[in-house]
DNA sequence: TGAAAAAGTGACCCAATAGTTACATTGCTT
DNA sequence: AAGCAATGTAACTATTGGGTCACTTTTTCA
């Protein structure tokens, strides 16, 4: 009998499971990167040290790989809004603890998947589904809303125009993050999310707003931010 | 002699340049839509109801048009700067202006082509010329704040973080604007920015935000906006 | 230890597509 | 009407890249 070390070494069909999500971490990563018809599998074998024909056997298809990592994106929505429900003690608090908690995971520890802008490329069945998961997410965020106008912590505004403006604000962060930059996941979704939501915020707070940046040198925020898209 | 017809009837040349100018934004609505790799020469010919081959008489290669997308988008980007300088009261005015230009030209002239999301697929000396003119628009972006900030109109706050907010809720439309819609594009832009920039605006005033969606139906608004995505 | 299962690879196939070319057509000018 | 330049097209070439397969290497486990 071979020792089993307890659980400590996962076993085959576990191990397998953490291959594929790595997999499907780098992916979107490269999509997020080149977009999804700008990525090759070579592009995400290489990124893994690993042959393309190695990935065919944790996933079936290049659209597999892109329909998780939609999933992937929403299931963090989710989870965002059953915490900040929770949490929250206001219509804004929850939005605010929502908006928050995704954009930190997105660009933290996913690698910033903006998979959303790749909506166009996925298959017609995978779009109808990821299609429903997101509307149920915009009604979920515009209910936020509505309940931050009814409660008085939102102003008077229209839900739909909010939303599109909030999740433009958020899904854009990846175009200008990056990882070596000196601003942590956590700091950016803090003061970008103080920033964007003050835009609905029935009392503005000014402090809140100005707080996090500022206290680093001008120079080193540039060379962190925007440097090496490609060019 | 043949009749001139004044000049009414553009000669050869100028016919030329506005019909490589329709391909040019034909093809950015493309690129808008699918993203630059996803978007195939005979697409861009079919939307013009031409062979592919004909293009190739206009344009040298597919990488012109998009560079030629991109600099029509920076293009009226500094032109709305300079509008927006000499009509503007104070930085924040100035910033309302200049995005409410820039988002109108977009969505109702150019066909909203959100060229900026394919940045990566540019060419080396391509990428060069448009990165250095986008980090002009930054600049000058946050001169605008700084300048809002100095004459009281725009509250304290790091104007690197507002630009990128800011020109995420911008660059966002296109993903759900739908030009059959009910908004018009300068409703939209006039509305959007009243929102967006009440974020930083030193006193905000929430009827500026109020006004102009909620007249009409919900259910018209739910029809115009986002169902002809690809699903 | 040895056999079977799992994991991984290089070489290949094939569809899609950027770009070219040889030819047809249109329409302006004399 | 003749001729010529401009415009357009269908068919072709070459390359890229998704996906497969026969084969090798590694791991598991009786």
């Amino acid at each position: 009998m071979v020792p089993t070390w307890g659980d400590a070494l996962p076993n085959m069909s576990e191990r397998a499971e953490i291959k594929r999500g790595s997999i499907v971490r780098a992916a979107a990563q490269c999509f997020n990167r080149s977009g999804f018809q700008g990525t090759s599998m070579d592009d995400i074998a290489d990124r893994l040290g690993v042959s393309k024909a190695a990935l065919y056997r944790y996933v079936k298809n290049k659209h597999e790989l892109l329909f998780a990592s939609f999933n992937m994106a929403m299931d963090s929505t989710f989870a965002n809004f059953d915490r900040a429900e929770r949490e929250g003690v206001n219509g804004l608090e929850k939005l605010r603890l929502t908006l928050r908690g995704y954009l930190e995971e997105m660009i933290g520890k996913l690698g910033h998947p903006v998979v959303l802008l790749e909506e166009g490329a996925l298959l017609p069945d995978q779009s109808r589904a990821i299609v429903r998961r997101r509307d149920q997410a915009e009604k979920r965020y515009r209910a936020l809303i509505a309940e931050g106008i009814g409660d008085g912590s939102i102003i008077a505004c229209d839900p739909k125009l909010a939303v599109f403006a909030l999740l433009g604000a958020i899904n854009w962060v990846p175009k200008w993050y990056r990882d070596n930059g000196e601003w942590s996941a956590t700091e950016v979704a803090e003061s970008l999310v103080a920033l964007i939501t003050r835009s609905i915020a029935a009392q503005p707070d000014s402090r809140r707003v100005h707080r996090v940046p500022a206290a680093r040198s001008r120079q080193s925020i540039r060379n962190a931010t925007r440097q090496g898209d490609r060019s």
